[in-house]
DNA sequence: TCATAAAGTGTCACAAAGTGTCATTTGGAG
DNA sequence: CTCCAAATGACACTTTGTGACACTTTATGA
């Protein structure tokens, strides 16, 4: 499980090193995508490989589900490790999160979110409250169930 | 499986540099034939091979299966590398996609799309927003449930 | 048949992008 | 405080894509 959130910085190549922490639950590297928040998410493999077959599943004649195929995987991305424990996240995707040099690192379970520094900052304003939060888990009726 | 997107030039003589990590997937070339949305799609041998098989078990008695037949094998060419690693677009299918200059390379799974630059920008304009493809996951499903 | 044009192909050199490596810095653990 | 691992910045090197040009093949018409 992905926890926690690091600060780290992209070279001018775009390479962005990964938490030693995250590449040991991805040995093999991430598959990393467009988010819907002007972000990144990465996936470790069995992840992203679920998801694609339900994409793969869907019919190829409604174009509704051709367009969504074709957002899912142009905007994806495999990318592994230098010897540096590095991804190098291509310019397209650098551009739709707005990342250019500090970014944030951020634990999400299955995934990892990858933030450009000043967007992750607002996006926290937004969330930060208190009341907020126990708004969320009241709605989503979230409890530990004394375990 | 082929992702992400690539800008590459044709030349004037209509050929297009291939994205090395795509020729190292399909080190044969591609069988590229016309799409449904003024684009060409190329698949590789054993993709297309599969299609063509059941195209081939269709009835020849049947002036449907007969049109379906005969529009399935003439839009297709198959192609492969130069010593540069690019593929010659034979002129029926650059213009059936309105491609003359820059393209846009899509991964898309099991094959690679190919769109003239300025109908790719439309696309994308139409599928960009966040919301429009946050709404497709929904209808359609989509969860990584929290492998 | 031959000359000419058009289309297709091979090769090269350059610039840009990507990759590997290493030394230095940083920060936490013992 | 010292040690160690992680992250970073710098640099050299490799690969990729591109444009240019020359050459070959095919088609066309006199």
């Amino acid at each position: 499980m992905f926890l926690g959130q690091f600060d780290h910085n992209i070279d001018a190549k775009g390479r962005l090193t990964i938490p030693s922490n995250f590449r040991e639950q991805a040995p093999e590297g991430f598959f990393v995508t467009k988010g819907f928040d002007t972000n990144l998410i990465a996936y470790p493999r069995e992840v992203y490989t679920h998801m694609a077959e339900d994409i793969n599943a869907l019919s190829v004649t409604d174009p509704e589900s051709r367009a969504l195929r074709r957002m899912f995987f142009s905007n994806t991305v495999e990318l592994s490790y230098d010897g540096a424990g590095r991804i190098l996240l291509p310019a397209f995707l650098r551009e739709a999160a707005q990342i250019t040099t500090t970014c944030k690192l951020v634990g999400n379970g299955d995934n990892v979110e990858i933030w450009a520094m000043e967007l992750w900052q607002v996006e926290n304003q937004k969330n930060g409250g208190a009341d907020t939060n126990s708004g969320r888990w009241a709605a989503y009726n979230i409890s530990t169930r004394g375990r």
